[in-house]
DNA sequence: TCCCCAGAAGCAACGGAATTGCTTTAAGGT
DNA sequence: ACCTTAAAGCAATTCCGTTGCTTCTGGGGA
């Protein structure tokens, strides 16, 4: 026996998970990031404390989860018509989710809990796609594009970095620069 | 009344400081980075729990101070005698040193533990505190150099993201490019 | 020199989070 | 329809985190 067509997934397992889940959000918005804790989670998602425990090890690693649910995009990059106009509007738009209040705790949150690096991993996958994307797009249209790792350490990279160790003077215009910088020089080394 | 001529500091707040921070280096080698725990490091080094929770707030925040103190580089970068040769070995060493297991359990206590951001903000200065000396060095020599926020973007930047969250497939080779990159784009754009 | 005062550490008690052995229930396969 | 296995519930225990109050250190002023 398993479940109709809408979203209640299969088993008892991946009710708790959902519930679980949906109750770190909620409480998120109701007490705060700091006021979060196990048992209260648990309360509200109808569960007991040592089943999350169990599940998830402790409240980072649980926070690490739902923050890379929420670091994952939920669109694909739109299409502007040249590489260029693609990645810079890509660009300020991560700028403007990560670098937020609520981008930079969920950055936090999943690093934090996260001791064999795959929530970090899945949240460079997710960049890398976006960009695979876009790149890809480029190039059925004929352009010259440089290979992902490059967007990644060029554009990406230096963003993230900004965001985690030096959050000042960091704008759209600075995004905007690095993806022109990396263009120029692209085409340049060509 | 104060104290004599060697490390031994002022009052007894710093001697409480240094017993702790000598705790915690201490009891991180021998029962590992996930057994430490507030009262037992208070144990360690003569200390009552509530002194440390009042100190520092809670174990992360030691942590992050503990980490930062080891992250602060204890030389100066070497003279190659060239701006490539000087950047290409720092690079090198930055990510011998970060890239290391011991090394990305600083840089995450230190971002871990860090509610204002000045923690992180202080293992940034030092970096380009170093790049700032090879920089200043090669522009004394007449050669034309890249600004601080460019080698910060292109070379630091990429590393640390790499380091944080993409551990596979980083290496000495990485690091060069990357440098060779840097002087490339910024020669030919000049 | 002595005393006083502000700040920091010690002490102790309490609330609640984290952990664990055992039991119970649900899901899926035979 | 049963049986097996994995996951959740339950309950008890430990000890971490927190706080009000007391005690002590050490620097500055009379």
């Amino acid at each position: 026996m398993n479940e109709q067509a809408d979203g209640a997934p299969r088993g008892r397992s991946a009710r708790v998970q959902a519930s679980v889940h949906t109750a770190v959000r909620e409480l998120e918005a109701e007490v705060g990031r700091d006021g979060l804790t196990v048992p209260l989670i648990a309360q509200r998602a109808g569960v007991t404390p040592s089943t999350i425990y169990r599940r998830w090890g402790d409240l980072g690693q649980l926070l690490s989860d739902v923050a890379v649910e929420r670091l994952r995009p939920d669109t694909t990059p739109r299409d502007h018509g040249g590489l260029a106009s693609d990645l810079t509007a890509w660009a300020e738009q991560f700028l403007d989710e990560m670098a937020s209040p609520a981008g930079r705790a969920y950055i936090r949150d999943a690093l934090l809990g996260d001791p064999d690096g795959s929530n970090a991993g899945q949240c460079s996958a997710y960049a890398a796609d976006q960009i695979d994307v876009i790149l890809t797009r480029a190039a059925e249209r004929g352009e010259d594009t440089p290979g992902v790792e490059t967007v990644v350490d060029h554009v990406v990279a230096p963003l993230m970095y900004r965001i985690l160790f030096r959050p000042a003077g960091l704008d759209a215009a600075h995004a905007r620069g690095l993806v022109a910088r990396l263009l120029e020089g692209h085409t340049a080394e060509k």
